[in-house]
DNA sequence: ATAATCACTTCTATAATGCAAGTAAAAATA
DNA sequence: TATTTTTACTTGCATTATAGAAGTGATTAT
């Protein structure tokens, strides 16, 4: 059950908005566990190694799914699984999300611990490695929805 | 005077380390306002319509500052007062502003409120609005650095 | 000399977060 | 079938972050 949590937004510019809804600690955590990780499930987001807790985790979720950024279907093995996805709102976040990475890469880089395969095709074509992403979460839809 | 604010890396995951430094309500806040508003100063980002509180605004330009994003020089005008601007790695920042803008540009449109100018270019040609706004702040630079 | 400005700091109340433990339904195992 | 385990949460409590108001002390303007 989506219950609602109510939205205030503090003005109507861009940022603050994306803010109001993106800005913490733990929100695009969620997005990249989604976008770049293909976990799906509230188990796997737990066991990740930024060690949300519980209850963080499914407020989160439920804020996620209120703006629709998120959905949810239940899993085919189990009925009380559930299979979280992004939704065309939550994909579009791709480029704002390759772009921390890219930003990261370059001005953190030596706190990151990035898979040498992946920064290879990151730092030679990032289109290209879009690309990549949006054909994995693909695949997952066809085989999922 | 910069003093050391001591910072935690959760994981070495790049949308982590992002977040460990931009993830929360206001920090982006700062960054837009010296990224596209032009406001320069503490009192003038004091007034800006999102009503930050003065002990967040000098929470956040400090850490700002430590991480580098941001510094500062005496107002040329006034010994008490500062100029903030951004540094290189702060500057970088605009591939995720701009596409963040775009986002809740696509996705969060009946909440904005854009100057119809902003939003007009931004969306037919978001790499020209880009170079627009950098080439302002190179303005800035000349004339202030 | 006095008043106002500025960039903060301090204080206090409230809200968000983190953690541990608990729960109830469903699924796996004996 | 009975028992245990898994799962997706919820609850309660301690800690931390935030908002807002008020204060400070060094400039700067009048």
């Amino acid at each position: 059950m989506v219950s609602k949590i109510e939205h205030k937004n503090r003005t109507g510019c861009p940022i603050a908005c994306s803010l109001d809804i993106l800005g913490d600690h733990w929100t695009l955590l969620v997005i990249r566990n989604l976008m770049f990780l293909g976990l799906h499930e509230y188990k796997d987001m737990l066991q990740t190694e930024e060690q949300i807790s519980s209850s963080i985790l499914t407020d989160r979720l439920k804020k996620l799914e209120c703006e629709k950024l998120i959905a949810s279907i239940p899993h085919p093995d189990s009925k009380r699984r559930k299979l979280y996805y992004l939704t065309a709102s939550g994909k579009d976040l791709i480029h704002v999300m390759v772009n921390l990475v890219l930003w990261a890469n370059t001005h953190l880089s030596e706190r990151l611990n990035i898979p040498a395969e992946k920064k290879d095709l990151l730092e030679k074509n990032p289109e290209q490695f879009k690309t990549l992403i949006l054909e994995q979460i693909q695949k997952w839809e066809q085989e999922h929805l």
